[in-house]
DNA sequence: AGAGTGATGGGCT
DNA sequence: GCCCATCACTCTT
């Protein structure tokens, strides 16, 4: 039994929505993946992109739970986040690791190798063909990027450490990632 | 397993 | 100009 996942369900902070994510899954086109590590930028978080305010890069932050927000970072890597919390107060999750459930043919053609396929951000996206033209799309509507429950549920005690790539808010435990 | 490093381009002060 | 919410390759323990 597979559903979507309500906007309600991501109206909240990003700390709360992060673990609530993990084991949920993530589809686009053929490819299928189950989260396993997210990291969560809150608002007035030094740490995330809406930090300085609205930009036309960040502008789907500021927009309504649910939807995906894509960037383009270090010159080759798309990175993908789900919208979270009220509309205008610019929260994301950021999706670091997947575990790879269907399409995995594809991930390995569009990766050019056959292991980590999807085990950091920037490599998720490429394996999920993920890039700007999937900016802003609604994850909670059946189209070609959505996010899934199939009833596994979270972990209960998922492990919680410091986020990874940044210069500031380097103090808070705000990445979660499912054991092993 | 871990450290060092080059690639590479859009966004922002 | 400078800064990245990165990756993969290389060399070293």
């Amino acid at each position: 039994m597979r559903r979507l996942l309500r906007r309600a369900e991501l109206a909240r902070n990003a700390d709360v929505v992060a673990p609530f994510l993990l084991n949920k899954l993530l589809a686009a086109g053929e490819c299928v993946g189950r989260i396993v590590e997210v990291e969560a930028y809150m608002a007035m978080d030094p740490a995330s992109h809406s930090f300085r305010g609205r930009t036309n890069r960040n502008a789907v932050m500021f927009g309504p739970a649910g939807h995906l927000y894509v960037y383009f970072t270090y010159g080759m890597h798309h990175c993908a986040n789900v919208v979270t919390g009220g509309a205008g107060d610019g929260q994301a999750v950021l999706l670091r690791a997947i575990e790879p459930v269907a399409g995995i043919d594809l991930m390995i053609e569009r990766r050019g190798r056959k292991a980590h396929l999807t085990d950091g951000p920037g490599k998720l996206c490429q394996a999920f063909d993920i890039d700007l033209a999937g900016n802003g799309i609604d994850l909670c509507r059946a189209g070609p990027i959505a996010l899934f429950d199939d009833g596994v549920a979270p972990p209960t005690n998922p492990a919680r450490s410091p986020r990874i790539g940044i210069r500031v808010g380097v103090d808070t435990p705000w990445r979660f990632t499912v054991a092993d």
